[in-house]
RNA sequence: GGAGAGGUGGCUGAGUGGUCGAAAGCGGCGGUCUUGAAAACCGUUGAGGCGCGAGCCUCCGGGGGUUCGAAUCCCUCCCUCUCCGCCA
């Protein structure tokens, strides 16, 4: 959310930010509702004083022993006009937190304008594409040589988009999530944290997945609890509603998790193999921060993603993403995406995000700044660290031998018995 | 699933329908003392909103109601804890 003081003292600036990114702003109605807004609370606020000063004159005059019929019957019909006050007010109320609860985050002056992917920046490139001297398969035709990797049984449990992975392959997925905490608790100071997959409407508005993104989400309507999208739902309400001392911050937290996602709305993208599914698992990175560290906090935290594949070797590149790409909640946001030798491109397998104050006060995670004695809203960030299916797709195709068998990593191999190869 | 207890400020915890935004303690901050620190003592310290400002308003789990007036009474929902049952 947007600081709504900013909004009604800056409202073209804000309007030209957003403009940006896309979004365009109806200032006209949000003006006018701040205006209906300002007046009726103002009137509110003097018929409520008026009301409290009056029923403490009635509790003095009854400690005096006075009759105070007369005055209660008085104040008796203010109260009608205070309810009718109220309600109106809460309803302007109510109508503009509508608005800016679906009012996208503002990007980051660093992030290049454009209206969508192909505006996209490259920053850097890491690691030789590997060569084969036969041609590469994708991953799909791998696991099922292997005879690992089962969509049609899937389906028979479930339906499309999900996938059935089995003995070594299995193994060497559950390997990837291991060295990614292991790496990132040991070596880049996180926290391992193990989470709720269920959670309540507050949370996913504390993060921006609400009111907004509700199609993209599973809701289990019985309990009105929903799956979670990604750990970084869970993980950062871990901070909802909450006021850090100052020497608390950072907070660093790693998680692995399964995510849940319906991708309503991609029919026909990805059906090919496990790069769009439906349940999926990831190590996510979180951090909040004070403010003024966040974006020195997003370069360390993309560093962190970027050691994991490096350590796998896996090539990949950094991209910023230009205004029309970045999510809702974002101020901005690297994307790593690694090579893929059976789609010959490179796809995203992380996404790294500094949202600075915008989930902070949608959730009210706060900290007391020393210098002002207050509660302010504390940067979150967010990346993955990263996708853990597509890290086995990366592996699967980066390291297959053209024999039908995929060699196994040697950072990941102290998780798999010492296992130099699958097939 | 059954029975009971409870949700109050950063934390713990009092609170008879009427100066209760709320005692007390802890913590924080400032000061006295000290070479420094600790202890002790004194003072100070909730959050959000409106207003240039004096100031005003809201908030005692959420929502609704009763009343001139609600932390306090009523309804409802949510959550936590204890005991019993069931269970990975």
């Amino acid at each position: 959310m947007l600081d709504p003081r900013r909004l009604r003292n800056e409202l073209p600036n804000m309007a030209s930010q957003l403009a940006r990114r896309g979004f365009t702003l109806d200032t006209e109605r949000l003006s006018q509702l701040e205006a209906e807004r300002k007046h009726i609370q103002v009137r509110t606020q003097e018929l409520q004083t008026e009301r409290n000063a009056r029923s403490k004159g009635i509790g003095k005059a009854k400690a005096a022993g006075e009759d105070i019929a007369p005055q209660r019957a008085e104040v008796s019909r203010l109260g009608d006009q205070l309810r009718e006050a109220e309600s109106g007010l809460a309803r302007i109320q109510a109508e503009l937190d509508q608005i800016l609860l679906e009012i996208p985050n503002i990007p980051h002056e660093s992030v290049p304008v454009g209206k969508d992917e192909s505006a996209n920046a490259e920053m850097r490139r890491w690691g030789e594409l590997p060569h084969f001297d036969f041609e590469p398969k994708d991953h799909v035709d791998l696991g099922a040589d292997l005879g690992m990797l089962d969509f049609d049984t899937a389906a028979k449990i479930s339906g499309s988009r999900f996938a059935l992975i089995s003995g070594p392959l299995a193994t060497l997925h559950r390997a990837l999530i291991q060295f990614m905490l292991n790496l990132h608790t040991g070596q880049h100071g996180y926290e391992e944290v193990y989470v709720p997959f269920l959670v309540n409407s507050a949370s996913l508005r504390g993060t921006g997945q609400l009111p907004k993104f509700k199609a993209d989400l599973f809701h289990v309507a019985e309990q009105d609890y929903y799956l979670i999208p990604t750990a970084e739902v869970p993980v950062t309400n871990i901070g909802r509603d909450h006021i850090f001392a100052a020497e608390e911050l950072p907070r660093r937290f790693v998680c692995h998790t399964p995510c849940f996602r319906s991708e309503a709305g991609s029919y026909g993208k990805d059906t090919r193999g496990m790069i769009r599914q439906h349940q999926f698992e990831k190590v996510e990175l979180v951090q909040l921060v004070k403010p003024e560290n966040s974006y020195e906090a997003l370069e360390a935290l993309t560093s962190h993603a970027e050691k994991v594949l490096q350590l796998l070797g896996l090539p990949y590149r950094v991209v910023t993403l230009c205004t029309g790409d970045l999510g809702f909640s974002a101020a901005k946001t690297y994307d790593l995406e690694v090579w893929l030798p059976g789609q010959r491109r490179y796809r995203e397998i992380s996404s790294c995000s500094n949202f600075e104050d915008f989930q902070s006060r949608r959730m009210k995670a706060r900290w007391r700044n020393p210098e002002t004695g207050k509660p302010e809203p504390v940067h979150t960030l967010n990346g993955s660290g990263v996708a853990v299916g597509r890290a086995l797709v990366a592996v699967m195709e980066n390291y297959q031998d053209g024999k039908g068998r995929v060699r196994v990593p040697e950072a990941l191999r102290p998780y798999v018995s010492d296992r130099e190869v699958i097939g």
